[in-house]
RNA sequence: UGGGGCGUCGCCAAGCGGUAAGGCAACGGAUUUUGAUUCCGUCAUUCGGAGGUUCGAUCCCUCCCGCCCCAGCCA
């Protein structure tokens, strides 16, 4: 199976409107505050990526070509016990499959360490900072709650030449993690909690995927966010709601330190998708504890997960663009990202049968052993995508869902004595039924009117439906896995553990489908849509003469939605 | 009861003092060799509530109500 290359060439901007940030970001441009615009997608490397991060990098990245700058990839990782290698890379990948690219901008705040040292020094000296020893229980006592203030360190008073001193032995790894931190001096009674002395670089031994053993301090994300984007000269910093009272911090530092630029940091609603959890620790937690095969796997909300169940990068940036950046907290219905996919999908999915619940369809006056082939088109509103022959004979599969022995009134498809057109075949008749002991059909005696091949009957009669279905004499076994939403409500964790909410039913694995042979060598990845079924996609589990497909989503069901009201 | 935010159609979301865009969903109907697609139509006299300013307010002011975030040496 080859590995198919689904990188986008232009993620274009069509899909992205308006919002207050690209607002913001033309009139500094306007104003010449700003001569050009820097961005950044700032991941911290300890999980992989989904689709809140999506909205993250649509936006940065977004902003950075439509306004002609530029967005770099920085990642976010100063806190080694939780960050690996593998993330690094999955997160590169991801990028650069929605269809971005950092250019020369790969950044690790990581490469900062040396200076914000030094700055962390310079803060000492100014009076702004000062080690302290105190344990964290106390620590947290001293800092006071949301309605009180907190108390001072008796370390806040050390002189500079002790901070100095003290700082530079923790640097050197004298003291065991957790002994003392460098907390920068501010305000134990401010009613914004970041600025009770916030702890700016705290003692980790620990091994660092990128600066090995070299430290044994590390800078807390407070002290290396803002910094890290004056370094780069970021303009604008974007970052979720939850972060805007940590603004005030960013602001202190940026006010404190000679930094080189003096970046703004601008804040947004993140995403919220029903019946979906968005959050790593989450994530982490369907991964490590074996609800779902893996960080990839078809279900998750993961970039990773959403290529692998066939979504097309397209699809995802459209459906971002749909959304909209706001600061209003909101959750968007799933169904719009569903609808995005089949927007996407719809005119450039090559067609297919595929019959996931296969009945024996046997057709009495055609004759034995014959065969022949018939021309099917591979979409019904885009004639340069040509056409595939299809085989056709005396036994061939329906779908069972297509047969009642006992329709109710507005049901088109086959039962006993009613006529249905055969895709790109002839019309055939449903003339008995075969049953096993147990009294289940498992076979549909038909006879075919010869004169309507192609569909059409030459005195021009109508059938109410037309049925996809493969020929027994070259039908392929496939394997498709069908997924549903991982949650079985649209607020998991609403009330307590998300994990309780998980959709028990959410894969449902089809081992006995037959699919037409042009199926059985495809790319993986690439998009097919099995006639009146879904969308679906190629899965790596594929070996040669034994396909696995993904839905990617179902087409939309009105027959379903019917039988659903009674 | 500290600080910071948010409340416009079932779900997103425009609107920035001049009389409520758009998308998703839903519901009708037309076309259809996918009950798909496409098409056409319906869907907020009203913007969390109450006052006020104004000729005029979703947009300005006041008060009230509801919801979210913050007490990691996580990000």
């Amino acid at each position: 199976m080859v590995d198919i290359e689904t990188t986008a060439k232009d993620p274009g901007n069509a899909e992205a409107g308006r919002d207050f940030i690209r607002d913001i970001v033309q009139a500094d441009l306007d104003s010449g505050r700003v001569r050009s615009v820097v961005t950044r997608f700032p991941p911290e490397p300890n999980g992989f990526l989904h689709l809140g991060h999506a909205k993250s990098i649509c936006l940065n990245f977004g902003i950075a070509k439509e306004f002609g700058g530029a967005c770099h990839l920085r990642f976010d990782d100063t806190n080694p016990v939780k960050e690996e290698q593998l993330f690094i890379d999955s997160i590169q990948r991801d990028v650069r499959w929605l269809g971005f690219d950092w250019g020369e901008h790969l950044y690790y705040a990581s490469d900062y360490f040396e200076q914000l040292y030094t700055w962390a020094e310079h803060l000492i000296r100014t009076g702004n900072a000062y080690v302290d020893d105190t344990a964290p229980e106390a620590m947290r006592a001293q800092r006071g709650t949301l309605t009180e203030p907190g108390q001072n360190s008796p370390f806040r008073t050390r002189s500079v030449e002790d901070n100095l001193d003290l700082f530079r032995r923790m640097r050197a790894g004298e003291f065991p993690n957790g002994a003392r931190v460098l907390r920068a001096r501010i305000d134990m009674a401010s009613g914004n909690m970041n600025l009770r002395d916030p702890v700016l670089y705290r003692i980790l031994h620990a091994h660092h995927p990128r600066t090995g053993d070299a430290w044994s301090i590390y800078p807390t994300y407070d002290f290396a966010h803002g910094q890290s984007d004056a370094i780069e000269h970021i303009t604008h910093s974007v970052c979720t709601l939850e972060f805007e009272d940590h603004r005030p911090l960013y602001d202190w530092f940026i006010d404190s330190l000679p930094v080189p630029s003096r970046p703004r940091q601008y804040e947004f609603a993140r995403l919220n998708l029903s019946y979906t959890i968005l959050s790593k620790r989450h994530l982490t937690r369907l991964v490590t504890e074996g609800h779902v095969s893996g960080w990839d796997d078809p279900r998750m909300p993961t970039i990773a997960g959403i290529r692998r169940r066939g979504v097309p990068a397209a699809a995802l940036r459209s459906f971002i663009g749909r959304v909209g950046v706001a600061r209003a907290y909101s959750t968007v219905d799933v169904a719009m990202f569903d609808s995005a996919i089949r927007d996407e999908l719809n005119p450039s999915a090559a067609r297919r049968m595929a019959v996931l619940r296969p009945l024996k369809l046997i057709i009495e006056n055609y004759p034995e052993g014959q065969t022949e082939t018939l021309e099917a088109r591979n979409h019904p509103d885009v004639p340069e995508a040509g056409s595939r022959m299809v085989t056709f004979g005396r036994e061939l599969y329906v779908e069972q869902d297509d047969f009642m022995e006992n329709p109710p009134k507005k049901f088109y498809r086959l039962s006993p004595g009613k006529e249905v057109r055969l895709r790109w075949g002839y019309l055939v008749t449903c003339r008995s039924v075969e049953k096993d002991e147990a009294g289940n059909v498992v076979a549909l005696r038909c006879t075919y009117d010869p004169e309507s091949k192609g569909g059409n009957a030459p005195d021009g009669r109508k059938v109410q439906a037309t049925l996809h279905w493969v020929a027994a004499a070259d039908a392929v076994p496939a394997e498709v896995r069908l997924y549903s939403h991982l949650f079985n409500r649209p607020d998991p964790g609403a009330d307590g553990d998300a994990l309780a909410d998980l959709n028990p039913d959410s894969l449902e694995v089809l081992t006995g489908a037959l699919v037409e042979p042009a199926l059985a060598d495809g790319l993986v990845g690439e998009a097919v849509q099995f006639e009146r079924t879904g969308y679906f996609a190629l899965d790596p589990d594929s070996r040669p003469g034994r396909p696995v497909f993904n839905r990617t989503v179902g087409l939309r069901d009105t027959w379903a939605k019917m039988q659903g009201k009674g």
